[in-house]
DNA sequence: CTGTGCATTTACGTTTACGTCAACGTTACT
DNA sequence: AGTAACGTTGACGTAAACGTAAATGCACAG
């Protein structure tokens, strides 16, 4: 047995739980997006390796390349860095913010579009009369 | 000269006004998004493709693909739909409805945690007497 | 010691969304 | 007629994000 008391996944465990391939999780790492730890050669995924999935999943989830995600992910190293590094990080965050400002109001604006297109639907449905599944006395 | 009084565009003129390349308009319209006029073999472009093209654009910010931008448009043709079509985009429309707010908490989280990263950073400069530029008193 | 099963690396295939020529046609000036 | 600017349609190239084998390793049941 492999003695998973700890919270520790294999590839595929996490793989699932997360619904994604373990190829993905591969492909991360080889891409610098992660690095577990190795039980002789193989792949043993913790807890922080499962929350830094979780980040970057939201990421893809938000429309973000891979690359993007990793510089989103870097901006969580704040430690040992020198003061201009750390001016440099500010810039960084406050552009991803503008990023993501922007993105809120194509949302709000595709959103409040949807439910216009909803409203209309609705209404073209009751035109026919078609709500109540059976009433043929529409308005002609 | 080309005679432009009715808000009309080439390609050129409208990649231009929108920020992509001509071979994006043409790419689009190869691809059923986009289907401008022609003047004799030359694509002109009126205000409703440009409206158009602006909600593929503002689709693209939101992290769609342009088969699910073009489902997307597609919600727009309620007409000479039966009964059941409308039913079925009234599902669609949810559907896409309920991705944008799962978008929604994805920013909103993200938002969250860039604004907590930015008070971090912020302390580290001030722990690091970086704010007056010159005081070297820190706490040591 | 021979499977069975999970894991690994290496490598080529695929889809999406264009970029980048190449070869050609049209209009417009000179 | 020349040529420059702008347009067209292929056709091939490319980067990202994986999918999909193929060949190998390692552990343990029988």
């Amino acid at each position: 047995m492999s003695c998973a008391m700890n919270d520790l996944y294999t590839v595929n465990q996490l793989a699932e739980e997360l619904g994604v391939t373990p190829r993905t999780l591969r492909f991360y790492e080889d891409k610098g997006l992660l690095s577990p730890n190795r039980q002789g050669n193989n792949r043993v995924y913790d807890k922080r390796d499962r929350a830094r999935m979780k980040l970057i999943l939201r990421g893809k989830r938000l429309g973000f390349s891979l690359a993007e995600i990793a510089e989103y992910l870097d901006l969580y190293k704040i430690d040992g860095n020198g003061i201009e590094q750390l001016r440099v990080l500010l810039r960084r965050v406050r552009e991803r913010r503008d990023v993501l400002e922007r993105q809120r109001e194509d949302l709000e604006a595709t959103v409040a579009e949807l439910a216009d297109i909803e409203d209309q639907v609705a209404a073209a449905l009751a035109e026919r009369g078609a709500a109540p599944v059976e009433g043929q006395g529409g308005p002609g």
